[in-house]
RNA sequence: CGGGGUGUGGCGCAGUCCGGUUAGCGCGCCUGCUUUGGGAGCAGGAGGUCGGGAGUUCAAAUCUCCCCACCCCGACCA
């Protein structure tokens, strides 16, 4: 069945305008009346809270805890770790002036918050016993972006940031690569995304931290999103704030530390990457509605199907998908035709549909509609006895979230292209995806490829040990393989 | 921060070059009737400090100057 589509860019056409499309029309959010800054709508936000719910129950399951700090940072701390301040220095808002009084210190609206969570545990951490700590919070950060989009890029954010101190190197080394597994996890058997999770290069690492590991999304038009971030940060900020404990050998060291964050921009690349022509796709588990009843009005069986379309949604929100009760909303407005309540809950990206009309009540049952294929399936529906095929409705779903994941991890693998040539390499950074090519492990080579096609490591693959392989660039010896790409 | 562009009912635009009575159009919105299994039709209706300020003129959405905001493309970043 052709579908007309009169109101979005077509996905295929121009993903740009596809995305801002999807987000507007589809009430996810809108811009504020503030330069670079968006307003979640009730939708937008529903799918914001999923992810916390979700990345939230993980990181709570690897063994943290939610805390919270305050969104001021008195700028004397901010100025205590030299690479820190060096990095976020340029997109920090301050905040000059309080009760119509000029500040005697200025306050950092804060980028992150290593400093203000350092300094508060330079005064909790005494001895090996207080260790380790493991928190996690859920908050707004600022950076002063000069160029913006909703989800993937605004001047305030909605993220979470962990925060760890420990009382080894090798503790905090496996509490990095520990988070970055979360998020894969989280990333492709939640979000359905999949992503590649590897460390940073060097001048792409974050500032202050001794290794960065991130995982990458691709999305549709070859540019690669970074999803997702876990830091070793050595004893960098133990040093800079004095973070002691004294151990059971009675000698005092400083703590090793780690941080991670996850950021609404992941949504955005959710968006991007499960879409089609009619608007989003959102795999079931992260959709904040994953079914909806739209009743076939005619006058004669209106009060008929209006009552079975009532009652279907009410014994649907007493079952469960993926572990938690079924979430459903019943499109019972009588003022809009069905074909507008197609089209409206496929732009929101909603993973089933169900219809009942009069044919279905004939014949006891329901039409499924799956989102991402269209495929119809009848379910058995009794509203006299109240009994409803749910197994088949299960299956639906999970058959959404499945085909979602094989469609996006078959996506990626074929934009990954090895290559050895670097005018190879320039088409495949150039809109096809991730070129895979040695690295002789040089900061200005790294320089010299993003001068040449605004192409960076994205992540490191693995390292390499035999003299022989050539750098794509310079070629001299390679030190890695890499994933390179351009970036959102 | 460099280059380009745009500000006109809720949204998208025309009108601006070449000043001239009541500022148009499409969508959306409201009311009524007919409709309703893929974005319904007809009829009627509501809604405007033309981004802001100053100037030129008998007369400014239109010309001049200043300011503000936003968007796109680059450089910087979750």
């Amino acid at each position: 069945m052709d579908i007309e589509l009169k109101h979005i860019a077509k996905r295929s056409e121009n993903l740009s305008d596809w995305y801002t499309d999807v987000i507007l029309k589809g009430e996810l959010a809108d811009y504020a009346p503030v330069r670079g800054c968006m307003v979640y709508r009730e939708y937008g936000y529903a799918i914001w809270e999923r992810v916390k719910k979700m990345l939230g129950q993980r990181i709570i399951d690897a063994g943290h805890q939610d805390v919270y700090y305050p969104l001021f940072i008195p700028r004397s701390l901010l100025m205590k770790e030299a690479e820190h301040i060096e990095g976020f220095s340029p997109e920090v808002a301050w905040v000059t002036i309080g009760g119509g009084e000029k500040l005697a210190e200025p306050l950092a609206v804060r980028p992150t918050s290593e400093v203000i969570i350092g300094t508060m545990w330079a005064k909790w951490i005494g001895s090996y016993r207080d260790l380790p700590v493991l928190q996690n919070q859920w908050a707004n950060v600022v950076r002063w972006e000069k160029a913006t989009r909703p989800f993937l890029r605004t001047l305030e954010f909605l993220w979470q940031e962990g925060h760890t101190a420990h009382r080894t190197e090798d503790e905090a080394r496996k509490e990095t690569s520990l988070i970055l597994d979360v998020y894969r996890e989280f990333a492709v058997e939640d979000l359905a995304l999949a992503v590649l999770a590897g460390q940073k290069s060097e001048s792409e690492k974050f500032a202050g931290a001794v290794e960065t590991y991130a995982i990458e999304g691709m999305m549709p038009d070859g540019k690669a999103l970074q999803c997702g971030t876990s830091h070793f940060l050595g004893q960098n900020f133990a040093k800079a704030f004095d973070i002691r404990f004294l151990d059971d050998d009675n000698t005092e060291k400083l703590v090793w530390t780690t941080s991670w964050g996850v950021s609404h921009r992941i949504i955005g690349g959710m968006i991007m990457q499960h879409g089609d022509d009619s608007g989003l796709i959102l795999p079931p588990k992260a959709a904040p509605v994953q079914v909806v009843v739209v009743p076939i009005l005619y006058d004669e069986t209106k009060a008929q199907v209006l009552e079975a379309a009532d009652k279907l949604a009410k014994l649907l929100r007493s079952q469960s998908a993926f572990g938690e009760p079924l979430r459903v909303h019943a499109d019972l407005d009588e003022t809009t035709t069905p074909g507008f309540k197609f089209s409206k809950w496929e732009l929101k990206g909603v993973p089933l549909r169900l219809e009942i009309g009069p044919k279905d009540l004939e014949k006891s049952q329901a039409t499924a509609v799956a989102r991402d294929n269209r495929s119809k399936s009848a379910l058995a529906f009794e509203p006299g006895a109240g009994t409803f095929d749910s197994e088949g409705l299960a299956g639906m779903l999970s058959g959404v979230q499945e085909r979602l994941r094989e469609r996006a991890s078959q996506e990626l693998a074929s934009r990954l292209f090895e290559t050895s040539s670097f005018d190879e390499f320039k088409e495949i950074v150039a809109g096809k995806g991730f070129a895979v090519a040695a690295w002789d492990g040089a900061e200005e080579t790294e320089a010299a490829v993003k001068e040449a096609t605004s192409a960076t490591v994205r992540v490191l693959k693995k390292g390499v040990t035999s003299g022989n392989v050539a750098c794509v660039y310079s070629g001299r010896p390679a030190q890695y393989i890499a994933y390179w790409g351009q970036s959102y």
